[in-house]
Order: structure tokens, then C-alpha cells, then sequence
DNA sequence: AACGCCATGTAAGCAGTTACATGATTCA
DNA sequence: TGAATCATGTAACTGCTTACATGGCGTT
């Protein structure tokens, strides 16, 4: 119930069309929120009609694009959001699932967890290293004084410190399942 | 699309009615995997009727409660899962995208998000210390040998590590947005 | 008598995913 | 010539949420 909010943040801080939104949703946004192209153009729809957001027409680009901007009613729209409680996120964690899940598996199924859990690390891995040249490139050492700028920058802060997080648990998970029956 | 996996899971330690899953899901499978009672009892009714999983008719309880149990083909099922890899988590963090969205708000707008994130961090402390206590209940120091128990002390240990991370994210996210314009 | 817990469901609707479809431009 | 990218959609379906409904038992 928040895509339209994550697009109004997102048109905020920056005007462009439905791909380029959901480009943004593949990269920055995406850490946070995810999103289809075909969701996100119904969204902008809805929005454009609620009169959240306008619509200008840029020739140039073949199909003609459509660049949406943020006004007043979607302004306000999202002040209402952010005074609101955070609703308590819906936890979804397959891989705990599959762990609990592994006491049931045979020696097979359990050596093919653990290569599972080794490649999904790798994964996670990847995402940080992602994250620290980053935050390297956007973010260089004297912290800015821009508002937007340290907000974007915490928010990369809680992705860099959930996926230490979630390398140092792994590792706790392999040693966990390679030690299983003594 | 793994629910009825969450549910084989939940089943296969402890055979139950709809009702029992659905407290579960309130308490120990749903720190990583959330469900209402509706939406349990449909799924078990598709399970039971895929073959899945069978039900015994308990009497005592009025309603005539139906305790399920797996069979065969539900063991089956969850041991080609756990083989499956494992999906990319469909990230939905809401106050991140709050956050971001403080750059365009007003003083008063921000004093209020502020407020929002202490009483966020304080339901966070709060499940922090229900894990605990679980932990301390459940988990006593030497590492039990059993299979299953270790499993569940690692995922356990999941949580507690993920709710170490969210409450130091959010004293630096206190920091930033106390510190916003200079 | 009222409230909360045990126990099981139906119905309506919305959000999100997957598959399909079109067409122009740019680059190898 | 073909592939990748830009750009915008429709249609069908599935999963999940919200609201509503029923009824007995135990406790205060």
C-alpha cells in the first residue's frame, strides 16, 4: 500500500517517465522497495487521474514520453504518509524457512543446502561490495551538508550494515549445518 | 508461494489444527514467515486435497477440531524445495523509503518522523528482548545435540542478530535526522 | 450476563506477478 | 541484419488482506 509513496519520493527527488521509474526501482529504490514496470504504470495512472501527479509530453524519444512531476494534492499526500505510524513489516524469510526445514532432509538434501546457503552468500556478497563503491562514489568522506544528500546516505548506511548482518549470520548458518549430527 | 512449504514445516515438528498453525504464525514461524487463520485454513484445505497432508478428527474440542499431520507426498514436496534455490528476498521497507521522503518535508513533519522512529526502535527493543528470553528459556549454554533444536537456535540467533542491526541502524538514523540543517 | 478464547470458515476486493504485445532507435 | 535499449501498455491470474459470520466453552 506505499508504491504510490515510493514513486512520490522518487518523482520528488528527481521528474521522469514510468521506464525510467521503474529503472530507479531496479537500482537505488529497489534496495527498499521493489516494483515491476507494468505495476508501476498502472500506479502513475491512478495517481495522474487522483491528481497527485502531471504528466508532460516529451517529444524526442520515439513513443513519446511522458515525464511526471509531483504537485500540490500529491505533495500533501505524502506530509498525511510520513506522520502516519510505520506499518510492521510483513517478514518473508524463504531461507529460514529451509533451514528449520533442513532437520527433516536427508544427507543429501542437507549437502545441497549448504552449497545453496555458500552461493546464496556469494550473492549477498556481491550486494555489499555494490553498496561500498557506492557509497564511495556518492558519498566521499566530509559529510555533506545537503539534507537530501545525508538522508540518502543513512538509508545506504542501514542497507551496508543489514548485509554484514546477514554474511556474519550465514556464516553462523554453514557452521551450523556442517556440524549437524556431532 | 511458500506458505504451504512454511506450513509442511511447521507440521512436520508438530502436527496441528488450522487454529494452532495460525497461533504459530503469530509467535515462532511467524518471525519469519507472517499468515492470518483465513488464509491457513485455505491453503490446508488445498494441501489436503493434493494429498499433501492428512487431517484426523479429534473430538473433545466442539467444533470437532481436525489435526493435520504430513504424509508422503507433502515430505516429498518439501524435500524438492529445499533443493530449489533459494528466491531473492522481495524487499519491502517502508521507512526507508520514509526517510528519504523527510527531504521534503517541514520542521513539523520531521519532529514527527522522529517521534515515529523512537517508537519504532522501541517495539524493535521490545521484540529484541522477547527473543532473549526466548533464547534463554529455550536455548540453555550447552549446545544441545539435537538436530532440530540447533536449526531452530541458528534462526533464532537470525533474529536476534537482525534486531541488534535495525536498533543501531535507527540511533544513527536519530542522529541524522536530529542533525538535518546543520 | 459479558468477555475472551477455541475453532472453522465464506466473500469481496486489491496488490502484485507473469505472460504477451507493439514499435522505434541505436549500435555492432 | 539482428540484438539491445527505450518506451508503453493489456490480460489473466494468484496471493493476500479485510470484513463478516457462527457457535460452544470457561472465567469473571
Amino acid at each position: 500500500m506505499a508504491l504510490e509513496h515510493a514513486i512520490l519520493v522518487s518523482l520528488l527527488e528527481q521528474p521522469g517517465s514510468g521506464y525510467e521509474l521503474a529503472r530507479r526501482f531496479e537500482r537505488s529504490i529497489g534496495r527498499f522497495w521493489t516494483a515491476t514496470h507494468q505495476q508501476i504504470y498502472r500506479v502513475l495512472k491512478r495517481m495522474e487521474t487522483d491528481g497527485w501527479i502531471t504528466a508532460d509530453q516529451v517529444a524526442g524519444g520515439r513513443p513519446d514520453k511522458r515525464s511526471y512531476s509531483v504537485v500540490g494534492p500529491g505533495r500533501d499526500v505524502l506530509a498525511d504518509w510520513l506522520r502516519a505510524p510505520v506499518q510492521p513489516e510483513a517478514v518473508r524469510h524463504e531461507l529460514a524457512v529451509k533451514i528449520r526445514g533442513a532437520a527433516f532432509a536427508d544427507a543429501a538434501g542437507r549437502t545441497a543446502l549448504v552449497a545453496e546457503v555458500e552461493r546464496y552468500r556469494a550473492s549477498h556478497h556481491e550486494i555489499l561490495a555494490g553498496y561500498l563503491t557506492g557509497e564511495a562514489r556518492d558519498f566521499p568522506d566530509p559529510p555533506g551538508e545537503d539534507d537530501r544528500h545525508r538522508l540518502q546516505h543513512v538509508v545506504l548506511r542501514g542497507g551496508i550494515a543489514y548485509e554484514r548482518m546477514v554474511l556474519a549470520w550465514l556464516d553462523d548458518v554453514l557452521d551450523t549445518l556442517r556440524g549437524l549430527g556431532r
